[in-house]
DNA sequence: TTGCGAAACGGACCAGTGGTCCGTATCGTT
DNA sequence: AACGATACGGACCACTGGTCCGTTTCGCAA
């Protein structure tokens, strides 16, 4: 096991620079604005721990992201329905993207600077490779979209963190009318003969809310 | 009538420069791999003209975008169906995809390096603007799709820049599988009933290339 | 043709970014 | 206490988009 321990000054600067990047983005509007000079500072470390930590930019953001979608993520994958993995597909690909949506809802600015990376499409990382699997294989499931995951696709593509952006904040969409919009859409398409009528009509849980 | 014609040097050098970007956009794989400096060398002109037609990065590459889109764009506003405006909502839906995604196709790079600016969302871009109007008020027409837009929102990011770039090169789906896709996935969408059904079905017509 | 003001030019220049280097300080183990 | 390994930090680098301003070119008019 090449595992060795990592020192407790790593670990505890690790730490501070993730909760610092995250209260400046959280508290940021335009995520390319805060800078990884800002963060050092901001976490009492200089420059280059933060580069050593993450390795860069995109590594930071994207662990920020990781760590805060954890808990969505284990609801999705060992929790109950309509959610966890028990659920029928005409329920739980609602509930998934609605998940999906709440998350990006709750974490704008993250996800605006994880998807805005520029450098590296938001399709190479490798949660959305597990996100896109994992629909896939419930639509799959649904009689009439034997496409090979494009639906997959259009369906995240519906969460995109700037769309989501540009819904809220430019649209003034609120929060339940654009989830009772994505539910509308995945309705339409999962059911064309009617089926998922009941099941995704916005209420107000909020799956991934601080 | 505060237009003065510009001067001629001023005209030459901005066609140079669209060209040169044109070429250079064109020919590199990271669209943001070509820089100003590059462009400004490649026109053979000084990189305070490129600056001083353009505005920004961001306008050059607006402006080029929407030179190359000319075509298109008047083709869904004044020409014949099943693009034109002439054409009934279920036909022109699909057609319009379609030309949207084979243009993104033909133009890949230089979709993505416009949607990749970074700092300016594609939602805000007036081009975008306008695709979303006109899908919109088709998508009204279509009994059960009174979302108030999201559907054309949701229609045109399936054609992203960076998902066709994903599919195209990552998935390694060709052309034609691209536009089968889009053009099913639309199909259903729009008829749950059944009623598109022998619109979309992709031919070989290219509305955008060369 | 010549003259001349305005318009456009071009490349040195600037501010600011992500990312690296290396001498120094800290850790943890013996 | 001692000492090698590990991590630190901020000066430093390469490079970017964008600007400044002395110089050149244009177009018009005499």
């Amino acid at each position: 096991m090449p595992e060795r321990k990592p020192r407790k000054d790593a670990v505890r600067n690790r730490a501070a620079v993730l909760a610092a990047a995250d209260a400046l983005f959280a508290g940021c509007e335009r995520p390319e604005a805060v800078t990884m000079a800002d963060i050092a500072e901001a976490a009492g470390v200089g420059k280059a721990t933060l580069f050593r930590a993450f390795g860069d930019r995109t590594g930071l953001i994207r662990a920020l992201f990781e760590a805060r979608l954890e808990p969505v993520r284990t609801a999705v994958e060992e929790g109950e329905p309509p959610l966890g993995p028990a659920a029928p597909p005409l329920e739980r690909v609602p509930a998934l993207l609605d998940a999906v949506l709440c998350f990006k809802l709750d974490n704008r600015h993250l996800a605006l600077a994880l998807e805005g990376t520029g450098s590296d499409s938001p399709y190479q990382a490798p949660h959305y490779e597990k996100w896109h699997r994992t629909l896939r294989d419930l639509l799959a499931r649904v009689p009439g979209l034997d496409d090979g995951g494009f639906a997959a696709h259009v369906l995240l593509a519906a969460t995109r963190a700037d769309l989501v952006e540009h819904l809220v904040g430019q649209e003034r969409t609120g929060r339940e009318q654009a989830r009772a919009q994505l539910a509308a859409f995945t309705a339409r398409l999962l059911g064309p003969g009617g089926g998922g009528r009941s099941v995704g009509t916005a209420d107000s849980r909020a799956p991934a809310s601080g």
